[in-house]
DNA sequence: GCAAGGTC
């Protein structure tokens, strides 16, 4: 009988292999099994100039521009096990235990391991699971479990047509991992490169250009830009208003600048007396539905809290610990539906949880799976409300600041799809003296899952009254407009740009946004998800005009790269190399950039603070050796009493008790003397030498 | 000092 290690990616899927197979070890189709859980990456890698022959780690070490781009034939690339492991949010035993622990077992006669990490496009599980096997040394064979969603019939499925991957430079999947992790790595060459010439231009701080912190960066600052350059222009056009208030108007094609748009409000007057007041004509209704909107994924649950002034930190690190009290479901999934296992399992519980967060039971009458949230595919599914439904919103308190918000959004978000599609009547009508002047508003027939939605301080009656009846006349008007102003960067628009543009991946955009707005290498501030720059963020920023790791189109081709070498028409080394050309072009266009930094970043002004400022220190005077003399009254945290000054003086010696900082006292002797600091000649006590044998010598 | 990716 055949015996096989299953090493999956974490504890949760471990639980549902588990659950799939009939327990942690037993018997499967042809084969004995055991599972075991990695913790995502174990390892990374090791430093630049540890990877490279002696003669070249100066080189790998250097921020120096003339260092760059690196020799990459001559990086061996290796791994270290990533520190860490047992925190305060991580129980349990260290990354090198977990290592050793699966090394062990992996020694107990297994005929292959069966590697079950998740399957994803990039590879990424595959390249974790294979640096486990290097680190643990494995020789044996080595079979590829792929499975679309963690559900019983897939995982058996899975289990029935393993992949024998034992050569990884041949399995696609693993060479995409791992080229998109070295590049990525030979990316740092821009942070050094752009810190290198920060530093040169006067601006001491870390910029870090990577290909996902740069979008971000170079993003903001664009959106800041377009807000300072913005000016207000207004202008003024004629339309038309009917009694009860409906608007008629002219469209403006999109990008294009019509005639009738006046700068000045008398043109405007002058058009509308030539109008007369026109009938309304041609209304049309049409009834409309909209749908619930799609679950929130944890980069939604992020940006929507944010205007509540829970910061993404907060809201990681809380979710997190709702996850493992069981309240929510798994955090950093893709899924943005629920299989219908999973919708069945939370069915019974929707009533428990509507309560809590106070939505009314008679607008949860959907109770059948949605096409459009309920698929049988998926891992984990959707962000949503967990297994356990606490008694009290009060009782989520303990889990972090945000824990209520979180569990109310979550589950509002869950129960809207429960609700009945928003019905809405579309009303469309027009002038019919001036066809052209068209109105369109839409009219609530029933709000449905809207009021679940909708803050308690919006007033779902104000939406539901119709501005009552359409016409029958319109009468001209001058209206004045302006300009829109271009939005102001934020967590959700952030985020939103991140995902339409593909870059990052949903587990990391929102933990990278966070992680770069924290600690005193911050590049940007958060403030109730509205975003900013701090000086390192703008230094950052201006050094990516014109590069190419700021481009959104970066990711894409190191994408299609990847796929390339998944299917091997492109070898890892044309990968790689195209971050040398990434680094080759952009060096220039930074050290160009540098020489702008003076006009577009304000330099930091160096100021101490007044609590710094040192006091001027206490003198006193006196005759010395037969000179009037000056010197300190205070040694260190000893200032010198009458009788101790009038001893140093007379040029006696002198004893006290010294107590330093933290430390316990002992006594010091010494006397007053001629001194030099810096060349400069002064008087003052001096202490003898500890230990010092003085009688020996004098 | 540095990347992005995964995880708790």
């Amino acid at each position: 009988m055949k015996r096989y290690l299953i090493l999956t990616e974490k504890a949760s899927a471990a639980q549902n292999f588990k659950r799939a197979l009939g327990g942690e070890s037993g018997h499967f189709a042809d084969f004995d099994y055991h599972i075991v859980s990695l913790r995502g990456h174990l390892l990374t890698f090791k430093e630049p100039e540890e990877m490279v022959p002696t003669a070249y780690q100066k080189q790998f070490k250097s921020w120096q521009l003339a260092n760059m781009p690196w020799p990459l034939e001559q990086i061996q690339w290796q791994r270290q096990v990533i520190k860490g492991g047992q925190g305060k949010y991580r129980r349990g035993q260290t990354n090198h235990q977990l290592l050793k622990a699966i090394q062990l077992e992996s020694r107990q006669g297994y005929d292959a391991i069966v590697i079950a990490t998740d399957t994803d496009p990039s590879g990424e599980g595959d390249l974790l699971a294979f640096e486990v096997l290097e680190a643990i040394g494995w020789q044996g064979s080595v079979l590829r479990a792929n499975f679309m969603d963690e559900s019983k019939k897939e995982i058996q499925a899975a289990l029935q047509k393993l992949k024998d991957v034992s050569n990884k430079w041949a399995h696609g999947p693993y060479l995409k991992g791992e080229s998109r992790s070295r590049w990525d790595y030979l990316s740092m060459q821009l942070t050094r490169i752009a810190t290198t010439l920060a530093k040169k231009a006067g601006y001491p701080v870390l910029a870090r250009e990577g290909r996902l912190k740069s979008v971000i960066i170079w993003r903001i600052y664009q959106q800041l830009a377009a807000i300072k350059a913005y000016v207000k222009k207004p202008y003024f056009e004629v339309q038309f208003t009917d009694p009860a208030g409906h608007i008629f108007k002219r469209q403006v094609p999109a990008g294009q600048v019509v005639p009738w748009r006046f700068t000045d409000a008398a043109a405007a007057k002058a058009e509308a007396a030539s109008y007369h007041a026109s009938r309304v004509v041609n209304e049309k209704r049409q009834q409309k539905r909209q749908t619930p909107p799609p679950l929130l994924d944890l980069a939604g649950i992020a940006a929507r809290l944010a205007p509540q002034g829970y910061s993404a930190k907060e809201v990681l690190a809380t979710y997190q610990k709702l996850y493992e009290a069981q309240y929510v479901s798994y955090p950093r999934t893709e899924d943005r539906t629920v299989t219908p296992e999973q919708f069945r399992g939370l069915l019974p519980l929707v009533d428990r949880i509507a309560a809590l967060v106070a939505v009314p039971a008679d607008l949860l009458t959907h109770r059948q799976p949605r096409k459009t949230h309920v698929q049988a595919k998926g891992a984990h599914g959707a962000n949503r409300p967990g297994e356990k439904v606490p008694k009290t919103l009060a009782e989520l308190r303990r889990y972090g600041a945000s824990a209520q918000a979180i569990y109310t959004l979550v589950a509002k978000s869950y129960l809207a799809m429960l609700a009945e599609d928003y019905d809405y009547e579309q009303v469309t009508a027009e002038l019919a003296d001036y066809p052209t002047f068209k109105t369109r508003y839409n009219e609530p027939i029933s709000l449905n899952f809207k009021l679940i939605l909708m803050a308690p301080q919006e007033d779902a009656g104000d939406q539901s009254i119709s501005k009552g009846v359409l016409g029958p006349m319109a009468e001209p008007l001058v209206k004045e407009g302006v300009n829109p102003k271009p939005s102001a960067p934020t967590t959700k628009s952030i985020m939103h740009y991140l995902e339409t543009e593909g870059v990052g991946t949903g587990a990391t955009r929102v933990a990278t946004l966070s992680e770069m707005s924290q600690g005193h290498r911050a590049l940007l501030n958060e403030t109730k998800g509205r975003l900013a720059l701090t000086t390192a963020g703008e230094v950052s920023a201006a050094l990516l005009a014109d590069t190419w790791i700021a481009s959104p189109k970066i990711t894409k081709r190191l994408f299609t790269m990847m796929d390339e070498v998944g299917d091997f028409n492109l070898s890892m080394d044309q990968v790689l190399a195209s971050a040398s050309q990434v680094v080759n072009h952009d060096l220039p266009v930074m050290e160009a950039n540098a020489q702008t930094l003076p006009q577009v970043v304000k330099r930091p002004v160096k100021t101490k603070s007044p609590a710094k400022k040192a006091r001027p220190a206490e003198k006193v005077a006196g005759a010395f050796a037969g000179k009037e003399v000056t010197f300190n009254r205070q040694w260190g945290q000893h200032r010198f009493t009458d009788q101790e000054v009038t001893a140093l003086l007379k040029g006696e010696s002198i004893t006290f008790d010294y107590q330093a900082r933290g430390k316990t006292p002992r006594p010091v002797t010494g006397k007053l003397a001629l001194q030099t600091f810096k060349g400069r000649r002064y008087y003052g006590f001096k202490a003898e030498r500890p230990g010092k044998k003085k009688n020996l010598r004098s």
